[in-house]
DNA sequence: GCGACAG
DNA sequence: ATCTTGTCGC
């Protein structure tokens, strides 16, 4: 039973939705929301890219310096998908993958925003707190929409924002992250606070509406999946026009 | 039964 | 997630 948890990369695509379930609710007790500490000096943006209809999956990772935020490596990994994406276990779907991906950098960035959420999940266990648990990294999510909980649209405003609550909690936020946008959504996934997860994603916001590690990371996987980009660790030379 | 529903 | 055409704005 346990060994299902240690091993997810070979184990999550058997898995029913309630094992999942009780997966989600072992890991949430491990958690950690305190306050962030030490600098961050590098931020990597994790997401997948799909075919229309193979079982391919093409997962990434783009390491970029902070807060200069610009692309100095990143970690591509071609692997075959097994679990389906189901609301509330995306985790159980591309952490294999990211796991693969995370695993092929010789030096760990010091912070990873995932596509998807972190807290702001029914069982508080969105991707980016389930990867952070299981790796005891420092990690936070930004989803494109809402997946639980609620919320007021936030102003107009480049850089307002409103809380997101679910039964008391405050889980996250509602950001407009760009003027005329609908809003993202912040949350942080494990070893750091929601007002960390604010600021991080905050300053990683450049002229697009997805803060700059997830729109990056999205970019290079779609390019390794039309065969534009290698699988493999690639480290970026300083002066690359990227 | 009717909505909600990350990617 | 992915597929698509045009369109608006910097």
């Amino acid at each position: 039973m346990d060994n299902i948890i240690e091993t997810p990369e070979s184990n999550y695509g058997q898995l029913t939705i309630a094992e999942a379930t009780l997966i989600q609710e072992k890991l949430r007790a491990q958690v950690n929301l305190s306050p962030m500490e030490g600098e961050i000096k590098t931020i990597a943006g994790a997401d997948i890219s799909l075919d229309l209809n193979s079982e391919i999956v093409y997962a990434g990772m783009v390491v970029l310096s902070y807060p200069d935020l610009n692309p100095i490596s990143y970690s591509l990994v071609q692997t075959t998908n097994i679990f389906p994406y189901v609301p509330g276990y995306l985790a159980f779907r591309e952490i294999p993958a990211l796991l693969k991906v995370y695993e092929q950098f010789p030096v760990k960035p010091d912070c990873i925003m995932f596509d998807g959420n972190g807290i702001l999940h029914k069982r508080r266990l969105g991707i980016a707190t389930h990867f952070g648990v299981l790796t005891d990294t420092v990690t936070l999510g930004c989803a494109k929409k809402k997946l639980a909980g609620n919320y007021a649209d936030p102003g107009e405003t480049k850089g307002e924002y409103t809380l997101v609550t679910d039964k008391g909690d405050t889980i996250g936020f509602a950001l407009r992250s760009k003027i005329n946008v609908k809003p993202v959504f912040i949350s942080p996934g494990h070893r750091m606070s929601l007002r960390d997860s604010m600021d991080i994603a905050m300053k990683c916001l450049r002229k697009h509406r997805l803060p700059e590690p997830t729109r990056r990371a999205h970019e290079f996987v779609n390019k390794f999946r039309t065969g534009e980009l290698k699988e493999g660790y690639h480290k970026l030379e300083q002066w690359s026009l990227f």
